[in-house]
DNA sequence: CGTTCGATGCACT
DNA sequence: GTGCATCGAACGT
C-alpha cells in the first residue's frame, strides 16, 4: 500500500520514525529500483538552524512550505541530489531527509547507476549493502534527480510503500554533516542495520530507543 | 585505525 | 564570492 498524504501531514518526528521500514520506490524506463528506509533525519521549521527554511522562504526551499507528501529534491555540494519528504501543514516548512536504504528491488540497476558516477569509473563495484548507503548514493542508485523535485510521493514514478516489514529497535541521535543544529537528536536509524551511513565500525552508537527522541525540542 | 581534502554547481549575499 | 543536509581517495598514526 502506498502511504497516503495523511501519513505526511503530521508532526515531522513521527513521520521520520515511521518512515523506517517503509519502501522507497522509483520507476524509470530502465526498470524499478526500491529500498527499505533505514535512516532518516527531521528538519523542522524556520527555528531549526539546520533546516533550509532557517533563512526564510526562498526559491530553492519553497517546496518545504508547500503541502505534505511532496518530494523536495535539491543539489548539494554540486554533486549530490538529496531527497526529502515534505511534512506537516502548508506554511510549516519541514521535511524528512532520507539518508539510507536497504536495497530491495533492482539491485543490478542500482549497481549500474552507481558505477556510472564519474568518480567511480574504473573502480571496483560497491557491495550490495553500500548501494544506497548515504543520501547522495541512494538518489544515484534509484535515479532520483532534480527533475523529481515537487513530485507527489503518493502516486506515479516516485512513491513510498508500506509493505509491513519488521523494523526492530530504532535509535535517535544527532544529525550528520551539518554545522549548526547538531544539538537536536533528530536522526533516526534502524539499530544495527548494515546499510546505515555515518561513522563506520564505531562502537555502539549511543542511542535511545523509542518513538520519540528523549529530549525533543519542538 | 584516524583525519584531511578535492571535486563540483548553484542558490544566496 | 561564499558555503554547503557528500563521497571517497589519500595520507598520517
Amino acid at each position: 500500500m502506498i502511504l497516503p498524504v495523511g501519513f505526511y501531514h503530521r508532526p515531522t518526528l513521527d513521520v521520520a520514525r515511521e518512515l523506517l521500514g517503509k519502501v522507497l520506490v522509483c520507476k524509470s524506463p530502465d526498470g524499478v529500483a526500491a529500498g527499505m528506509i533505514v535512516e532518516a533525519e527531521a528538519y523542522i521549521g524556520e527555528e531549526d538552524p539546520a533546516c533550509h527554511a532557517a533563512v526564510g522562504r526562498t526559491a530553492r526551499n519553497a517546496p518545504l512550505y508547500g503541502p505534505a507528501g511532496l518530494a523536495y529534491v535539491y543539489l548539494n555540494y554540486g554533486l549530490h541530489d538529496m531527497v526529502n519528504a515534505v511534512t506537516e501543514a502548508a506554511g510549516h516548512p519541514s521535511a524528512v531527509l532520507i539518508r539510507a536504504l536497504e536495497p530491495v528491488e533492482g539491485l543490478a540497476l542500482m549497481r549500474r547507476r552507481r558505477a556510472q558516477a564519474p568518480w567511480r569509473k574504473g573502480k571496483a563495484a560497491v557491495a550490495d549493502h553500500e548501494l544506497c548507503r548515504g543520501p547522495g548514493n541512494l538518489t544515484r542508485a534509484l535515479g532520483i534527480t532534480l527533475a523529481d523535485n515537487l513530485r507527489p510521493l503518493t502516486r506515479g514514478r516516485l512513491t513510498i510503500r508500506d509493505e509491513n516489514l519488521d523494523v526492530g529497535p530504532v535509535a535517535w541521535d544527532s544529525r550528520i554533516g551539518i554545522r549548526v543544529g547538531t544539538d537536536r537528536p533528530w536522526r533516526v536509524t534502524i539499530s544495527g542495520n548494515q546499510c546505515v551511513s555515518g561513522v563506520r565500525s564505531r562502537k555502539s552508537q549511543c542511542g535511545m530507543l523509542g518513538d520519540r527522541p528523549r529530549s525533543s525540542l519542538s
